[in-house]
DNA sequence: ATAATGACGTCGG
DNA sequence: TCCGACGCCATTA
């Protein structure tokens, strides 16, 4: 047996799960997707699973880094989120209180 | 099995 | 730019 992997099964979790808290896991510091691009990326379920998701089980990953498609942050962390994009510099909009898609969003890739 | 829920996305005004 | 209405779909009751 191995000793820890990093794709390593969440038992309590739904298939759904893992594979979203999964793909947050290796989104890169300073870069974001939507919950639109989270869902589209993995081919299954939509924005909403997503967001289920991640407010069952975001605390363990990089909630930060999953927002919404315009650029605001999860509802209620918006002044948490704000912290830790400006603390791995995150592309912002003029405005700063808004992440900058067109150049923080990440593909995947 | 059916209905309700919800950290969303898009569109019209 | 801001807001409301409606669609979406895995989970949960």
């Amino acid at each position: 047996m191995r000793h820890v992997d990093p794709g390593a099964v969440h038992p309590s979790l739904t298939p759904f799960a893992e594979l979203v808290l999964d793909l947050v896991d290796r989104i890169p510091p300073g870069r974001v997707m939507s919950y639109g691009d989270v869902a589209e990326f993995l081919g299954t379920g939509g924005p909403r699973q997503v967001g289920r998701v991640m407010a069952t089980y975001g605390g363990g990953v990089a909630w930060w880094r999953v927002i919404q498609a315009d650029g605001s942050a999860a509802p209620g962390l918006e002044r948490e989120a704000l912290e830790r994009w400006r603390a791995e510099a995150t592309p912002l909009r003029p405005a700063g209180d808004r992440v900058d898609m067109r150049r923080a969003r990440w593909d995947g890739h």
